[in-house]
RNA sequence: CGGGCUGUAGUAUACCGGUAGUACGCAUGCAUGGGGUGCAUGUAGACCGGGUUCGAUUCCCGGCAGCCCGACCA
Protein backbone atom coordinates (compact mmCIF):
# COMPACT_ATOMS: atom_id res chain seq x y z
CA UNK A 1 0.00 0.00 0.00
CA UNK A 2 1.29 3.51 -0.65
CA UNK A 3 1.70 5.42 2.58
CA UNK A 4 0.27 8.53 1.20
CA UNK A 5 -3.38 6.47 0.67
CA UNK A 6 -3.31 5.67 4.17
CA UNK A 7 -5.33 8.10 6.34
CA UNK A 8 -3.99 7.40 9.41
CA UNK A 9 -0.98 9.76 10.64
CA UNK A 10 1.74 9.50 13.66
CA UNK A 11 1.71 11.45 16.58
CA UNK A 12 4.67 12.96 17.98
CA UNK A 13 3.53 12.58 21.21
CA UNK A 14 1.10 10.25 23.33
CA UNK A 15 -2.58 11.58 24.12
CA UNK A 16 -2.46 12.27 28.10
CA UNK A 17 -4.94 9.78 28.90
CA UNK A 18 -3.03 6.65 27.98
CA UNK A 19 -0.68 5.09 30.14
CA UNK A 20 0.06 1.61 29.32
CA UNK A 21 3.21 1.06 26.26
CA UNK A 22 0.95 -0.43 24.12
CA UNK A 23 -1.85 1.79 24.09
CA UNK A 24 0.65 4.94 23.38
CA UNK A 25 2.71 3.30 20.74
CA UNK A 26 0.10 1.68 18.50
CA UNK A 27 -1.99 5.20 19.07
CA UNK A 28 0.83 7.20 18.21
CA UNK A 29 1.67 5.58 15.31
CA UNK A 30 -2.13 5.25 13.82
CA UNK A 31 -2.84 1.53 14.64
CA UNK A 32 -6.09 2.06 17.18
CA UNK A 33 -8.58 4.33 17.84
CA UNK A 34 -10.14 5.25 21.08
CA UNK A 35 -13.11 5.27 21.42
CA UNK A 36 -13.76 5.28 25.12
CA UNK A 37 -12.39 3.89 28.43
CA UNK A 38 -11.83 0.50 27.32
CA UNK A 39 -13.16 0.71 23.79
CA UNK A 40 -10.32 0.78 20.47
CA UNK A 41 -11.40 0.81 16.60
CA UNK A 42 -8.69 -1.19 14.89
CA UNK A 43 -7.22 1.03 12.56
CA UNK A 44 -6.14 -0.29 8.45
CA UNK A 45 -2.04 -1.26 10.18
CA UNK A 46 -3.59 -2.75 13.24
CA UNK A 47 -6.37 -4.64 11.39
CA UNK A 48 -3.34 -6.21 9.61
CA UNK A 49 -1.53 -7.11 12.31
CA UNK A 50 -4.92 -8.32 14.18
CA UNK A 51 -5.80 -10.33 10.92
CA UNK A 52 -2.12 -12.19 10.81
CA UNK A 53 -2.33 -13.09 14.61
CA UNK A 54 -6.05 -14.45 13.22
CA UNK A 55 -4.60 -16.68 10.59
CA UNK A 56 -1.60 -17.89 12.65
CA UNK A 57 -4.59 -19.17 15.89
CA UNK A 58 -6.93 -20.25 13.25
CA UNK A 59 -4.33 -22.69 11.36
CA UNK A 60 -2.86 -24.45 14.68
CA UNK A 61 -6.67 -24.89 16.11
CA UNK A 62 -7.51 -26.00 12.29
CA UNK A 63 -4.35 -28.63 12.52
CA UNK A 64 -6.03 -30.11 15.63
CA UNK A 65 -9.72 -30.54 13.98
CA UNK A 66 -11.20 -27.18 14.78
CA UNK A 67 -13.87 -26.19 12.66
CA UNK A 68 -14.45 -22.24 12.15
CA UNK A 69 -17.87 -20.80 12.76
CA UNK A 70 -19.80 -17.70 14.28
CA UNK A 71 -21.62 -17.38 16.97
CA UNK A 72 -24.08 -14.47 16.92
CA UNK A 73 -23.25 -11.60 19.51
CA UNK A 74 -26.69 -10.89 20.49
CA UNK A 75 -27.74 -14.23 22.87
CA UNK A 76 -30.80 -15.06 24.10
CA UNK A 77 -31.70 -14.55 28.17
CA UNK A 78 -33.81 -17.98 28.04
CA UNK A 79 -30.26 -20.07 26.75
CA UNK A 80 -28.30 -18.36 29.69
CA UNK A 81 -30.82 -18.91 32.18
CA UNK A 82 -30.55 -22.40 31.72
CA UNK A 83 -26.77 -22.39 33.25
CA UNK A 84 -27.87 -19.48 35.95
CA UNK A 85 -25.83 -17.29 34.05
CA UNK A 86 -28.21 -14.70 33.45
CA UNK A 87 -28.46 -13.97 36.92
CA UNK A 88 -26.38 -10.10 38.09
CA UNK A 89 -25.68 -11.99 41.09
CA UNK A 90 -23.98 -14.85 39.24
CA UNK A 91 -22.33 -12.64 36.52
CA UNK A 92 -21.88 -9.11 36.58
CA UNK A 93 -20.36 -7.96 33.33
CA UNK A 94 -22.86 -8.77 30.88
CA UNK A 95 -24.09 -5.97 28.89
CA UNK A 96 -28.19 -6.38 28.78
CA UNK A 97 -30.19 -4.38 26.02
CA UNK A 98 -33.88 -4.79 25.14
CA UNK A 99 -35.60 -5.59 21.52
CA UNK A 100 -38.52 -3.36 21.02
CA UNK A 101 -40.56 -6.38 22.37
CA UNK A 102 -39.17 -5.50 25.64
CA UNK A 103 -37.56 -8.85 25.48
CA UNK A 104 -34.05 -9.17 27.51
CA UNK A 105 -31.19 -9.85 25.23
CA UNK A 106 -27.44 -9.74 26.16
CA UNK A 107 -24.36 -9.51 24.37
CA UNK A 108 -21.67 -12.03 24.42
CA UNK A 109 -19.51 -12.17 27.52
CA UNK A 110 -18.48 -15.53 26.35
CA UNK A 111 -19.58 -18.49 24.38
CA UNK A 112 -20.06 -21.63 26.63
CA UNK A 113 -23.81 -21.67 26.40
CA UNK A 114 -24.26 -20.62 23.07
CA UNK A 115 -22.62 -23.67 21.80
CA UNK A 116 -24.48 -26.56 24.22
CA UNK A 117 -27.31 -24.74 22.69
CA UNK A 118 -26.54 -25.09 18.95
CA UNK A 119 -24.84 -28.55 19.27
CA UNK A 120 -27.88 -29.96 21.63
CA UNK A 121 -29.84 -29.78 17.83
CA UNK A 122 -27.14 -31.83 16.50
CA UNK A 123 -25.29 -34.03 18.72
CA UNK A 124 -27.54 -37.27 19.58
CA UNK A 125 -25.25 -40.14 18.67
CA UNK A 126 -21.29 -41.70 19.68
CA UNK A 127 -21.09 -41.06 16.29
CA UNK A 128 -21.25 -37.28 16.25
CA UNK A 129 -18.17 -36.89 18.45
CA UNK A 130 -16.09 -35.69 19.32
CA UNK A 131 -16.00 -32.02 17.85
CA UNK A 132 -14.36 -28.68 17.92
CA UNK A 133 -16.16 -26.00 16.87
CA UNK A 134 -14.29 -22.35 17.06
CA UNK A 135 -14.98 -18.73 16.39
CA UNK A 136 -13.43 -15.38 16.28
CA UNK A 137 -15.43 -12.47 17.51
CA UNK A 138 -15.54 -9.28 19.37
CA UNK A 139 -16.31 -9.85 23.65
CA UNK A 140 -18.57 -7.54 25.30
CA UNK A 141 -17.65 -7.41 29.24
CA UNK A 142 -18.84 -4.79 31.40
CA UNK A 143 -15.21 -4.24 33.88
CA UNK A 144 -16.01 -2.45 36.41
CA UNK A 145 -12.59 -0.84 35.18
CA UNK A 146 -10.75 -1.34 32.07
CA UNK A 147 -7.27 -0.57 31.66
CA UNK A 148 -3.90 -0.85 30.55
CA UNK A 149 -4.91 -0.17 26.74
CA UNK A 150 -5.78 -3.30 24.72
CA UNK A 151 -4.90 -5.83 27.17
CA UNK A 152 -8.31 -5.59 29.46
CA UNK A 153 -10.96 -3.55 27.35
CA UNK A 154 -14.59 -3.97 27.39
CA UNK A 155 -14.99 -4.91 23.74
CA UNK A 156 -12.30 -7.36 22.61
CA UNK A 157 -11.62 -9.51 19.68
CA UNK A 158 -10.79 -13.32 20.74
CA UNK A 159 -10.85 -16.59 19.68
CA UNK A 160 -12.73 -19.38 21.67
CA UNK A 161 -12.68 -22.81 20.47
CA UNK A 162 -14.82 -25.42 22.43
CA UNK A 163 -14.16 -28.95 22.70
CA UNK A 164 -16.85 -31.84 23.00
CA UNK A 165 -15.80 -35.08 23.72
CA UNK A 166 -17.16 -38.34 24.58
CA UNK A 167 -15.71 -39.69 27.96
CA UNK A 168 -12.89 -38.03 30.06
CA UNK A 169 -9.70 -40.16 28.10
CA UNK A 170 -10.90 -38.69 25.01
CA UNK A 171 -10.92 -35.13 26.41
CA UNK A 172 -7.62 -35.10 27.96
CA UNK A 173 -6.00 -36.39 24.70
CA UNK A 174 -7.69 -33.06 23.43
CA UNK A 175 -6.68 -30.87 26.03
CA UNK A 176 -3.05 -31.67 25.31
CA UNK A 177 -3.10 -31.41 21.82
CA UNK A 178 -4.38 -27.64 22.38
CA UNK A 179 -2.03 -27.22 25.13
CA UNK A 180 0.69 -28.14 22.07
CA UNK A 181 -1.26 -26.02 19.77
CA UNK A 182 -1.37 -23.15 22.01
CA UNK A 183 2.60 -23.37 22.55
CA UNK A 184 2.77 -23.40 18.90
CA UNK A 185 0.45 -20.24 18.47
CA UNK A 186 2.62 -18.10 21.11
CA UNK A 187 5.94 -19.37 19.09
CA UNK A 188 4.96 -18.32 16.10
CA UNK A 189 3.51 -14.90 17.00
CA UNK A 190 7.05 -14.29 18.66
CA UNK A 191 6.42 -14.47 22.32
CA UNK A 192 6.84 -18.02 23.00
CA UNK A 193 10.14 -17.76 24.80
CA UNK A 194 8.29 -15.44 27.28
CA UNK A 195 5.36 -17.65 27.84
CA UNK A 196 4.73 -19.96 30.12
CA UNK A 197 2.28 -22.57 31.02
CA UNK A 198 0.81 -21.90 34.16
CA UNK A 199 -0.91 -23.96 36.33
CA UNK A 200 -4.27 -21.88 37.65
CA UNK A 201 -7.68 -22.82 39.48
CA UNK A 202 -9.48 -25.62 37.71
CA UNK A 203 -13.52 -24.86 39.03
CA UNK A 204 -15.38 -28.47 39.74
CA UNK A 205 -14.33 -30.49 37.03
CA UNK A 206 -10.64 -30.27 37.39
CA UNK A 207 -7.95 -28.93 39.78
CA UNK A 208 -6.35 -27.31 37.71
CA UNK A 209 -6.60 -25.23 34.52
CA UNK A 210 -3.84 -23.95 32.38
CA UNK A 211 -3.20 -20.21 31.52
CA UNK A 212 -0.66 -18.99 28.89
CA UNK A 213 1.61 -16.47 30.96
CA UNK A 214 3.37 -14.04 28.99
CA UNK A 215 6.04 -12.42 31.50
CA UNK A 216 6.11 -8.53 31.09
CA UNK A 217 6.19 -6.03 33.77
CA UNK A 218 2.96 -4.63 32.36
CA UNK A 219 1.26 -7.81 32.88
CA UNK A 220 -1.58 -7.75 35.50
CA UNK A 221 -1.30 -11.33 37.04
CA UNK A 222 1.25 -12.49 39.74
CA UNK A 223 2.95 -16.03 39.21
CA UNK A 224 5.76 -18.07 40.01
CA UNK A 225 8.01 -19.65 37.72
CA UNK A 226 10.21 -22.61 37.68
CA UNK A 227 12.76 -21.58 35.14
CA UNK A 228 14.13 -25.20 34.95
CA UNK A 229 11.25 -27.42 34.35
CA UNK A 230 9.68 -23.91 32.33
CA UNK A 231 6.25 -24.69 34.88
CA UNK A 232 4.41 -21.68 36.19
CA UNK A 233 1.78 -21.99 39.06
CA UNK A 234 -0.59 -18.70 39.63
CA UNK A 235 -0.57 -16.66 43.03
CA UNK A 236 -4.48 -17.51 43.22
CA UNK A 237 -3.23 -21.48 43.59
CA UNK A 238 0.42 -20.69 44.68
CA UNK A 239 0.09 -22.98 48.35
CA UNK A 240 2.50 -25.53 49.61
CA UNK A 241 0.34 -28.10 48.64
CA UNK A 242 0.08 -26.89 45.53
CA UNK A 243 3.73 -27.19 45.01
CA UNK A 244 4.24 -30.16 46.07
CA UNK A 245 1.98 -32.08 44.28
CA UNK A 246 3.99 -30.16 41.33
CA UNK A 247 7.16 -31.80 42.32
CA UNK A 248 8.19 -27.92 42.57
CA UNK A 249 10.63 -26.76 45.17
CA UNK A 250 9.14 -22.91 46.41
CA UNK A 251 13.40 -22.10 46.47
CA UNK A 252 13.15 -22.62 42.83
CA UNK A 253 10.38 -20.15 42.25
CA UNK A 254 10.44 -16.31 41.45
CA UNK A 255 7.36 -14.49 41.22
CA UNK A 256 6.46 -12.66 38.06
CA UNK A 257 4.31 -10.17 35.99
CA UNK A 258 2.75 -12.02 33.44
CA UNK A 259 0.02 -10.90 31.09
CA UNK A 260 -2.61 -14.60 30.58
CA UNK A 261 -2.39 -14.59 26.62
CA UNK A 262 -4.66 -17.97 26.68
CA UNK A 263 -6.10 -20.22 29.14
CA UNK A 264 -7.65 -24.08 28.33
CA UNK A 265 -10.12 -24.90 30.88
CA UNK A 266 -11.57 -28.86 31.22
CA UNK A 267 -15.71 -28.16 32.01
CA UNK A 268 -16.21 -31.74 32.34
CA UNK A 269 -20.17 -31.67 32.87
CA UNK A 270 -21.14 -27.91 34.07
CA UNK A 271 -22.78 -27.03 31.06
CA UNK A 272 -23.35 -30.56 28.78
CA UNK A 273 -25.83 -31.33 32.27
CA UNK A 274 -28.19 -28.14 32.17
CA UNK A 275 -28.31 -28.08 28.31
CA UNK A 276 -29.17 -32.07 27.93
CA UNK A 277 -26.34 -32.50 25.78
CA UNK A 278 -25.82 -36.08 25.94
CA UNK A 279 -25.24 -38.89 23.10
CA UNK A 280 -25.88 -42.87 22.72
CA UNK A 281 -23.09 -45.23 23.14
CA UNK A 282 -22.31 -48.16 21.21
CA UNK A 283 -24.99 -50.14 23.36
CA UNK A 284 -27.59 -47.61 23.14
CA UNK A 285 -26.61 -46.18 26.97
CA UNK A 286 -26.88 -42.38 27.59
CA UNK A 287 -23.85 -40.69 28.30
CA UNK A 288 -23.09 -37.21 28.91
CA UNK A 289 -20.99 -35.10 26.54
CA UNK A 290 -17.09 -33.67 28.42
CA UNK A 291 -16.83 -30.18 27.31
CA UNK A 292 -13.32 -28.52 27.55
CA UNK A 293 -12.67 -24.40 26.69
CA UNK A 294 -9.61 -22.87 24.63
CA UNK A 295 -9.78 -19.29 24.29
CA UNK A 296 -7.13 -16.65 23.56
CA UNK A 297 -7.67 -12.96 23.64
CA UNK A 298 -6.79 -11.48 20.40
CA UNK A 299 -6.50 -8.07 20.65
CA UNK A 300 -4.79 -8.74 24.04
CA UNK A 301 -1.98 -10.99 21.78
CA UNK A 302 -1.33 -7.63 20.04
CA UNK A 303 -0.88 -5.68 22.87
CA UNK A 304 1.42 -8.18 24.58
CA UNK A 305 3.46 -8.58 21.82
CA UNK A 306 3.82 -4.52 22.06
CA UNK A 307 4.63 -4.51 25.32
CA UNK A 308 7.32 -7.42 24.61
CA UNK A 309 9.00 -6.05 21.66
CA UNK A 310 9.54 -1.67 21.48
CA UNK A 311 12.54 0.24 21.82
CA UNK A 312 12.38 3.96 22.71
CA UNK A 313 11.37 4.73 18.84
CA UNK A 314 8.32 2.63 18.61
CA UNK A 315 7.20 -0.79 17.87
CA UNK A 316 9.06 -3.27 16.42
CA UNK A 317 7.20 -6.19 15.38
CA UNK A 318 7.98 -9.63 15.05
CA UNK A 319 7.97 -10.74 11.25
CA UNK A 320 5.40 -13.16 11.96
CA UNK A 321 2.87 -10.62 12.84
CA UNK A 322 3.97 -7.50 11.28
CA UNK A 323 1.15 -5.08 9.40
CA UNK A 324 3.59 -5.43 6.11
CA UNK A 325 7.05 -7.03 5.77
CA UNK A 326 9.25 -4.49 3.61
CA UNK A 327 8.64 -0.69 4.21
CA UNK A 328 10.01 1.10 1.31
CA UNK A 329 11.04 4.61 1.76
CA UNK A 330 11.95 6.86 -1.47
CA UNK A 331 14.08 9.74 -0.45
CA UNK A 332 13.62 11.52 -3.71
CA UNK A 333 9.61 11.05 -5.18
CA UNK A 334 9.35 8.53 -7.24
CA UNK A 335 12.45 7.05 -7.03
CA UNK A 336 10.76 3.83 -5.40
CA UNK A 337 8.02 3.86 -7.87
CA UNK A 338 9.66 1.03 -9.91
CA UNK A 339 10.69 -1.06 -6.94
CA UNK A 340 7.61 -0.79 -5.47
CA UNK A 341 5.22 -1.79 -8.74
CA UNK A 342 8.38 -4.87 -8.98
CA UNK A 343 7.69 -6.05 -4.97
CA UNK A 344 3.66 -5.56 -5.12
CA UNK A 345 3.40 -7.78 -8.19
CA UNK A 346 5.07 -10.63 -5.95
CA UNK A 347 3.37 -9.32 -2.45
CA UNK A 348 1.50 -7.56 -0.97
CA UNK A 349 3.54 -7.10 2.26
CA UNK A 350 5.00 -4.00 1.17
CA UNK A 351 3.82 -0.56 2.58
CA UNK A 352 5.78 2.30 0.52
CA UNK A 353 6.28 5.56 1.61
CA UNK A 354 5.77 7.93 -1.29
CA UNK A 355 4.91 10.70 0.76
CA UNK A 356 6.17 14.10 0.33
CA UNK A 357 8.51 14.47 3.43
CA UNK A 358 11.67 14.77 4.88
CA UNK A 359 13.92 12.01 5.29
CA UNK A 360 14.17 12.26 8.80
CA UNK A 361 10.24 12.02 9.47
CA UNK A 362 10.41 9.11 7.23
CA UNK A 363 12.71 7.41 9.64
CA UNK A 364 11.40 8.35 12.37
CA UNK A 365 7.86 6.92 11.19
CA UNK A 366 9.04 4.14 10.40
CA UNK A 367 11.06 3.30 13.64
CA UNK A 368 7.80 3.99 15.26
CA UNK A 369 5.72 1.98 13.05
CA UNK A 370 8.04 -0.94 13.45
CA UNK A 371 7.98 -2.63 10.09
CA UNK A 372 11.09 -6.07 10.18
CA UNK A 373 12.68 -4.25 6.99
CA UNK A 374 12.86 -0.62 5.74
CA UNK A 375 14.27 -0.82 2.35
CA UNK A 376 15.53 2.78 1.18
CA UNK A 377 16.18 3.89 -2.21
CA UNK A 378 17.72 7.40 -3.01
CA UNK A 379 20.55 9.21 -4.81
CA UNK A 380 23.01 7.43 -2.95
CA UNK A 381 22.09 3.96 -3.02
CA UNK A 382 22.30 4.52 -7.05
CA UNK A 383 20.53 1.67 -8.47
CA UNK A 384 20.77 -0.95 -5.22
CA UNK A 385 18.23 -0.76 -2.21
CA UNK A 386 19.44 -0.21 1.17
CA UNK A 387 18.31 -2.89 3.73
CA UNK A 388 17.81 -2.76 7.62
CA UNK A 389 16.19 -4.37 10.09
CA UNK A 390 13.89 -2.59 12.75
CA UNK A 391 15.81 -4.09 15.37
CA UNK A 392 19.47 -4.20 13.42
CA UNK A 393 22.15 -1.17 13.86
CA UNK A 394 23.77 -1.07 10.26
CA UNK A 395 22.38 -1.36 6.84
CA UNK A 396 23.44 -3.09 3.52
CA UNK A 397 23.34 -2.07 -0.16
CA UNK A 398 22.07 -5.03 -1.93
CA UNK A 399 20.35 -5.95 -5.23
CA UNK A 400 16.57 -6.33 -6.08
CA UNK A 401 17.39 -9.75 -6.24
CA UNK A 402 18.12 -10.11 -2.52
CA UNK A 403 15.15 -8.28 -1.68
CA UNK A 404 12.96 -10.43 -3.87
CA UNK A 405 14.07 -13.80 -1.85
CA UNK A 406 13.23 -12.01 1.14
CA UNK A 407 9.79 -12.41 0.08
C1' C B 1 -17.93 -1.02 43.15
C1' G B 2 -14.68 2.01 47.06
C1' G B 3 -10.73 5.78 47.10
C1' G B 4 -7.59 9.64 44.66
C1' C B 5 -6.60 12.98 40.64
C1' U B 6 -7.81 15.55 36.04
C1' G B 7 -10.85 17.98 31.90
C1' U B 8 -7.74 24.52 27.73
C1' A B 9 -7.03 24.02 19.39
C1' G B 10 -6.20 17.59 15.90
C1' U B 11 -1.83 16.43 19.80
C1' A B 12 1.13 18.11 24.08
C1' U B 13 1.02 22.16 27.32
C1' A B 14 1.18 27.71 29.81
C1' C B 15 -1.10 31.73 32.24
C1' C B 16 -5.22 34.26 34.28
C1' G B 17 -11.72 36.80 38.12
C1' G B 18 -11.11 41.56 32.96
C1' U B 19 -9.87 40.38 24.66
C1' A B 20 -6.39 32.71 26.14
C1' G B 21 -0.08 32.15 24.97
C1' U B 22 3.62 28.46 23.18
C1' A B 23 5.31 23.94 20.47
C1' C B 24 3.90 20.17 17.12
C1' G B 25 0.08 19.41 13.37
C1' C B 26 -2.64 21.54 9.24
C1' A B 27 -2.62 25.42 4.87
C1' U B 28 0.40 28.72 1.59
C1' G B 29 5.18 30.46 -0.14
C1' C B 30 10.53 30.42 -0.39
C1' A B 31 14.81 27.76 0.86
C1' U B 32 16.34 22.59 2.01
C1' G B 33 16.77 17.27 0.59
C1' G B 34 19.87 10.66 4.59
C1' G B 35 17.27 10.98 11.14
C1' G B 36 10.86 14.51 13.17
C1' U B 37 15.23 20.65 8.24
C1' G B 38 14.93 26.43 8.27
C1' C B 39 12.23 31.10 7.65
C1' A B 40 7.63 33.76 6.86
C1' U B 41 2.33 34.12 6.78
C1' G B 42 -2.15 31.87 8.00
C1' U B 43 -5.64 28.14 10.54
C1' A B 44 -7.63 26.22 14.96
C1' G B 45 -9.23 25.97 21.58
C1' A B 46 -11.58 26.72 27.64
C1' C B 47 -16.43 19.15 28.34
C1' C B 48 -21.93 20.22 29.50
C1' G B 49 -25.53 22.64 32.78
C1' G B 50 -26.46 25.76 36.93
C1' G B 51 -24.71 29.29 40.75
C1' U B 52 -21.62 33.51 42.78
C1' U B 53 -19.92 38.14 40.38
C1' C B 54 -20.38 44.32 36.95
C1' G B 55 -17.63 40.38 34.50
C1' A B 56 -16.16 33.06 35.07
C1' U B 57 -11.86 29.33 31.04
C1' U B 58 -10.42 30.64 36.17
C1' C B 59 -14.31 30.28 42.24
C1' C B 60 -18.67 26.97 43.97
C1' C B 61 -22.41 22.97 42.93
C1' G B 62 -24.28 19.12 39.74
C1' G B 63 -23.64 16.11 35.46
C1' C B 64 -20.59 13.77 31.84
C1' A B 65 -15.79 12.01 30.48
C1' G B 66 -10.67 10.30 31.29
C1' C B 67 -6.49 8.40 34.16
C1' C B 68 -4.38 6.09 38.61
C1' C B 69 -4.69 2.73 43.26
C1' G B 70 -7.69 -1.16 45.33
C1' A B 71 -11.67 -4.86 44.67
C1' C B 72 -13.29 -7.80 40.46
C1' C B 73 -11.67 -10.50 35.96
C1' A B 74 -16.60 -16.75 35.36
Amino acid sequence: MKQSELFTKTLREAPKDEEAINAKLLIRSGFIFKEMAGVYSFLPLGLRVLNKIENIIREEMNKIGGTEMRTSVLQNKNVWEKSNRWNDAVVDAWFKTKLKTGADIGLSFTNEEAYSNILKQYVSSYKDLPIYPYDFKNIFRNEARSKSGILRGREFYWKALYSFSRDEAEHEKFYEKAKAAYRNIFKRAGIGHLTYMTFASGGSFSKFSHEFQTITPAGEDTIYLDESSKIAVNKEVYTDEVIAELKLKKNDMIEKRAIEVGNVFSLGTKFSAPFDLRYRNEKGEEKDVIMGSYGIGVSRLMGTIVEVYHDERGIVWPESVAPYRFHLIELKSGMGKDLYRRLRAKSNEVLYDDREISAGEKFADADLIGIPYRLVVSEKTGGKIEVKKRNAKGSKLVSYATISKLL
